[in-house]
DNA sequence: CCAGACGTTGTT
DNA sequence: GTCTGG
DNA sequence: CCAGACGTTGTT
DNA sequence: GTCTGG
């Protein structure tokens, strides 16, 4: 769940985000795919601090080597307990990967999958739920990277994905407004925050499949399919 | 004890 | 089929 | 997440 | 690094 989304410009981010510092600099994107550099926000000696890394994370016990199983998503079911996330959870290693909308993949009954466009209608900039780690390679070069949390679906993302007796995921999405508990809290705290956003205020429409291609980008990805 | 995994989603 | 690259 | 490669020897 | 499987 959730392999691919869409990126606003820095500044824009940076207008709906209070930062204490900035070191990072992006364009808009939209079609932003995993083992990319993604903006993150995450806490710092008492700020906020913007910084981009690896989507994909990498165990420090990998020791720089990206994993060859998948670790883009971690579910809310595993983070104290997953072998590569525990560590990043127990440490307090939480970030937000910053966005302004995602796709999804629907299985049509044909078989085809059609791209789904998704995002909110009160936000125009988000944030997913996210963990981060550090490792260090045998050249002694350190990796930032991170993985989005996934929980189970609310009903729009349930019927984009599968129409299936068993329910999907959704990534955990966070408002800007709901930074600060994930970032800052308690990890107590910090899970609370971890809830399905309501799909009545959330948006989602078919897209073109040029977006299947990570090759692909450009504001045309996310225009309404015509019929 | 050592070896091997360490992850996700959605299925026939 | 399965892994790597984006 | 999907797309694209998946191999070798020897060299323009 | 740490847990599970054998």
């Amino acid at each position: 769940m959730c392999g691919r989304y869409i990126l606003a410009q820095q500044a824009k981010f940076e207008r709906a985000v209070q930062l204490g510092r900035v070191h990072w600099e992006f364009t808009a994107r939209y079609n932003v795919a995993p083992s990319q550099s993604v903006p993150v926000v995450r806490a710092a000696e008492g700020m906020h601090e913007g910084v981009m890394m690896r989507w994909g994370l990498i165990p420090f016990f990998a020791h720089g080597v990206p994993p060859k199983y998948s670790t883009i998503n971690a579910t809310i079911e595993k983070l104290a307990s997953g072998p590569a996330w525990r560590g990043p959870w127990k440490r307090g290693q939480r970030c937000v990967q910053l966005a302004a909308g995602f796709y999804e993949w629907h299985l049509e009954a044909a078989g085809g999958k059609q791209p789904y466009f998704i995002d909110l209608t009160d936000e125009p900039v988000f944030g997913f739920a996210s963990l981060w780690d550090r490792s260090v390679g045998a050249d002694g070069v350190a990796i930032e990277s991170c993985a989005l949390i996934t929980l189970p679906a609310n009903e729009l993302l349930r019927d984009i994905h599968n129409a299936g007796a068993h329910p999907g995921r959704m990534p955990a999405i966070l408002a800007p407004g709901q930074f600060a508990a994930w970032l800052d809290g308690t990890p107590d705290e910090a899970r609370s925050a971890l809830a399905a956003y309501p799909a009545q205020r959330m948006s989602a429409h078919p897209v073109s499949l040029r977006v299947n291609s990570p090759r692909n980008d450009g504001p045309e990805l996310i225009a309404p399919l015509q019929q």
